[in-house]
DNA sequence: GTAGCAAACAACGATGTAGTTGTGCTAGGG
DNA sequence: CCCTAGCACAACTACATCGTTGTTTGCTAC
């Protein structure tokens, strides 16, 4: 599927909020690693607080976050909750930061001389 | 170029530190717009601030965000400081979340009964 | 050298949000 | 029926940051 999009010039405002948000959503390392984990497979919020050592009301609220962009899914099992990733783009979006990042480095390593690779 | 990457599981945390840095980074509307703007074709502060109808200071300091960042750069000619991208990959970022926005967009869009296209 | 403009720096108030604490709600088990 | 566990909601505190105001620096022109 084509996930990118060519979008106009220049950007109608709400759209720029919109962009921004969802940035945003993305902005918190907490989040990210709620979403890495979740990635490994479907978890609760029980699962998820051992996970990442966060208390459970704080991990209870980011996933609150991610679900109400739509990032993650929610389904009821019994007397859990169990998250699932919505939105598989968002690894995407990680990963081409994580080549920009890389780019970066690549470029700074270029710059001192007995640092060729 | 490949800008995507494969990313190792779970994400080291420092890693994940610079991942939320860069959304932080993009996470602002102001930002947003004023690459908008520099992609069009570089600019000085001035320009910048005629065109996002900012005040000079909110601008500068933006700018000076997205330097530190290694996003835009600067070049100081004459009286001015001209901004210019110095990473095109964050616009790829951008249309990915507008590829997002769009695919919800069509998700909901399906759920309304007279509402095909 | 003096005046004036462009840009950056510093300090401040206002606002938003992360994380904690406390609590309510629902589902299973004794 | 009561108790416990899992989860979510609400209030609160601490902290970061956005935008403004005031000032400073660097360059150009007169």
């Amino acid at each position: 599927m084509d996930t990118t999009m060519t979008v106009p010039h220049p950007l109608p405002a709400p759209l720029v909020e919109l962009i921004a948000e969802r940035f945003r959503i993305l902005s918190e390392p907490m989040r990210i690693r709620l979403l890495d984990a979740v990635r490994e497979a479907p978890a609760t919020v029980r699962e998820l607080q051992r996970a990442s050592g966060a208390s459970q009301q704080n991990v209870s609220k980011h996933l609150g976050v991610l679900l109400r962009a739509g990032i993650v899914s929610r389904r009821k099992e019994g007397n859990f909750a169990v998250y699932a990733i919505a939105d598989e783009g968002v690894f995407e979006l990680c990963e081409h930061v994580c080549g920009g990042l890389r780019q970066q480095l690549d470029q700074l390593n270029a710059l001192v001389p007995g640092r060729a690779a």
